[in-house]
DNA sequence: CCAGAACAGTTGATGCGTCAAGTACCATCT
DNA sequence: AGATGGTACTTGACGCATCAACTGTTCTGG
């Protein structure tokens, strides 16, 4: 551990050039896949929405739930479900146990679009990111991108 | 399944854990970064041109390079440029010798900000990702992001 | 030279994300 | 039962990013 300084902190040199690789990655790669997905309609939050739900028992999630998944407001998904609904991919219903939960499902249409566009994205992630690493250099990402996820996810439940 | 050459090419299973803890970190952390600048009327993108002026020679860099840093259209730094310009962190001349360019220049008052900014945004990126990595793996992020945005850089400069 | 292409930057329209305010429902306590 | 507070979701306004269209400048080939 560096020392607990009592000084502004700043990032050493590894942790900057993560730092700085960080927001190419970002600024280049992201942006590239999202592209994609706009050339089939879709915002990349709505293509985590299909995979939420394909992902999910009888194919099925609270709205809310689907908005803590992607860490997005109540209010973003509320505007972004729309679109899903109007055009058949996601049917929406009230829950009967509890009147003030919608659940969303995945229509066999918004599989059948799932599976139409997931190679695309997959090439593209595979293309932009991982067609650079070696086994190694992939399996220490997953290992510090893992540790500092599960970092900000616990760090997470401890809001109020 | 067998492995033929022309089918989808999935992510095997390190990498789908490298992809996903990526977009976690995207998803939560950046959000709460962008969060601390706002709070000081700057967005991050802002707070990079900030940053790209100050390491810059003479803090100047051309409008055009200072896009390319950033990975930005020049209708999105005409946009936001305009309000650091208003606000006199930066001051933008014409470039004499060529009439096309203009040359943006961080002022005293804009090193000042950027300088009382530095260290919340410094305390954030650590807090959210480093805080929670020791030393290896943060060389072990840096070397495989630092790979991937050569990579990312590299085929930039091929495209046209 | 000069015509056309390429480059540098700006502007305005449109769509998405954020925020504040609102409706509706449920849980709890007295 | 009624009051209070919390949960789930929607809506509309506003700010930022994207895109297309535009002005103005420099470069290039004939």
């Amino acid at each position: 551990m560096a020392s607990r300084g009592d000084e502004p902190q700043w990032l050493d040199e590894q942790q900057q050039r993560a730092w700085r690789a960080l927001l190419v990655v970002l600024n280049r790669a992201m942006p590239e896949i999202e592209r994609t997905l706009k050339e089939h309609d879709l915002l990349s939050i709505q293509y985590g929405m299909l995979v939420a739900l394909a992902e999910a028992p009888e194919s099925t999630r609270r709205l809310s739930d689907l908005a803590e998944d992607a860490n997005m407001s109540q209010s973003r998904l509320s505007h972004r479900i729309r679109d899903l609904v109007e055009n058949g991919d996601i049917e929406v219903d009230n829950d009967t146990d509890d009147g003030r939960v919608k659940l969303a499902r995945l229509t066999p249409k918004g599989r059948r679009r799932l599976e139409r566009l997931a190679p695309l994205h997959v090439a593209d992630v595979r293309r932009l990111l991982f067609d650079h690493l070696d086994e190694r250099q992939t399996a220490a990402l997953a290992e510090a991108l893992g540790t500092v996820a599960g970092g900000l996810c616990d760090h997470d439940e401890f809001r109020t």
